[in-house]
DNA sequence: TAGGATGATTGGTG
DNA sequence: CACCAATCATCCTA
């Protein structure tokens, strides 16, 4: 142990000692005398070190008098050296105990979501790809554009809020560092401070401030997260079909009462004139199934409705086609014989009467329905007398096709004569039911 | 604002 | 895989 050391050791004695008899008591007045024995020296060393353990208990203005006293002391070289020493010794270990601090994984899984999402990264059509994959999801329907404006709208405020707060967390870390730096560089005059260590520290308040940035970035993921399911849950943003296309759903399903099952081409028939999706229509149609079973009183006047809106059309086809048998053809292709409905085409009574209306219903034969449709006006015709009393059960849509079971009768087998619109050969479900 | 209407989802079935 | 039945979540209207 050398002389510096010993110095030391005996001043932490006196420090102890001084501060533990002295506790709060005012300050010792400065020495100024030449402290030429042993004791004096002591109590000098005493003094210094009593001043520094005391001076965060003084007030900014004593604080800098004392220190600037302390930097002036003639013991402060010798003081200083010891520390440098110390430091020296203590440095190997702090640099050995300095880690390498490798990219923490959850900050680039933040950052590349972040970035994914839009909300870091370029500004310019930002979240473009996160939209374009709720357009996907939401099943393209025709108001995708205001749901994507509106999205979008909501990513550039948690984009804007997240930047504002980045740009102020950097800001005062920034404050904060040089802050630091300058009181390492100020406290370098009285003690040994190495730029390695000003460094160090730098890193030490840049990780801090990165973990307070890891949880805005956290934040900002959970609320994009939440946008996001808030727009991309199709529950969510649920829109009633427009008038139109509940008309045209309705229609359809009354018209094939006997078998509410549609093909899957009348499907996208349904869904594009509708203008929503195949599933979407799947959806109403098992929706629609449902509840009219359930409840088929209350969908009796609906029925009725439709039926007569479906006589109306049927006579006009039913017009249309016998003028266009009389000025074109004896014979009608594909009619077959009285009763027959095996039409090789659809037998989809009411897409071929849409098509007799001018409606582009693909693959629709107007001849070969001739036969389905004046079945059908009979039926609507002759149901007419039911009307009045709807509600007694004897109404134009009694469920007659629905079995014991509550399902749909199959469709292969003659069903009841009150089905208006099919016959045993219409049937061209895409189901077995 | 309550309650019915309605589109979508989920779990089970054949 | 299509369908049923139950249920959810939202819309709409009195």
């Amino acid at each position: 142990m050398d002389e510096q050391s010993r110095m030391l050791q005996t001043l932490a004695g006196v420090n102890l000692a001084g501060h533990s008899v002295q506790g709060g008591m005012a300050l010792p007045p400065p020495h100024g005398h030449d402290g030429a024995d042993g004791d004096g020296r002591k109590q000098d060393i005493g003094d210094i070190l009593h001043q520094i353990m005391t001076i965060t208990d003084q007030s900014l203005d004593e604080a800098q008098a004392k220190k600037h006293a302390l930097n002036c002391h003639r013991m402060k070289p010798a003081l200083f050296s010891v520390l440098c020493e110390i430091k020296e010794k203590t440095g190997l270990s702090i640099r050995g105990a300095q880690e390498e601090d490798p990219p923490d994984p959850q900050l680039m899984r933040l950052d590349n979501m972040l970035l994914a999402e839009g909300v870091s990264g370029p500004e310019k059509g930002g979240g473009s790809a996160a939209a374009a994959a709720a357009a996907a999801a939401s099943g393209g329907s025709s108001d995708n554009s205001i749901e994507h404006s509106d999205y979008r709208a909501k990513l550039t405020q948690i984009r804007q809020i997240y930047h504002t707060e980045l740009e102020k967390y950097e800001q005062a870390c920034n404050e904060f560092t040089t802050h630091v730096m300058n009181l390492l560089r100020e406290q370098s005059r009285t003690r040994p401070i190495s730029p390695k260590e000003i460094e160090r520290m730098v890193g030490i308040i840049h990780r801090k401030f990165s973990s307070i940035q890891m949880q805005l970035k956290q934040s900002t993921c959970e609320a994009v997260m939440i946008l996001r399911s808030r727009f991309l849950d199709a529950r969510r943003k649920r829109r009633n079909f427009s008038k139109q296309a509940t008309e045209i759903l309705n229609e359809y399903f009354y018209s094939h009462l006997s078998n509410p099952y549609p093909s899957e081409e009348a499907k996208e028939e349904l869904a594009k004139k509708c203008s929503i999706t195949v599933s979407q229509v799947s959806n109403w149609f098992g929706n629609k199934r449902i509840r009219y079973k359930k409840n088929i009183g209350k969908f009796q006047e609906e029925a009725n409705l439709y039926a007569a809106k479906t006589a109306v059309t049927a006579a006009h086809a039913v017009a249309a086609a016998v003028q266009n048998n009389q000025t074109n053809s004896p014979t009608t292709p594909n009619s077959g014989s009285s009763g027959s409905f095996n039409l090789p085409n659809s037998g989809d009574m009411f897409m071929n009467m849409q098509s007799l209306n001018g409606d582009s219903y693909q693959g629709a034969q107007v001849g070969a329905n001739v036969q389905s449709q004046v079945d059908t006006l009979r039926h609507v015709i002759n149901q007419t007398g039911g009307y009045n009393d709807g509600l007694g059960g004897n109404s134009l849509y009694s469920p007659h096709n629905l079995n014991a079971n509550g399902g749909w009768q199959d469709a292969t087998t003659p069903s009841s004569v009150t089905s208006p619109t099919e016959g045993p050969g219409s049937v061209h479900s895409d189901t077995s039911n």
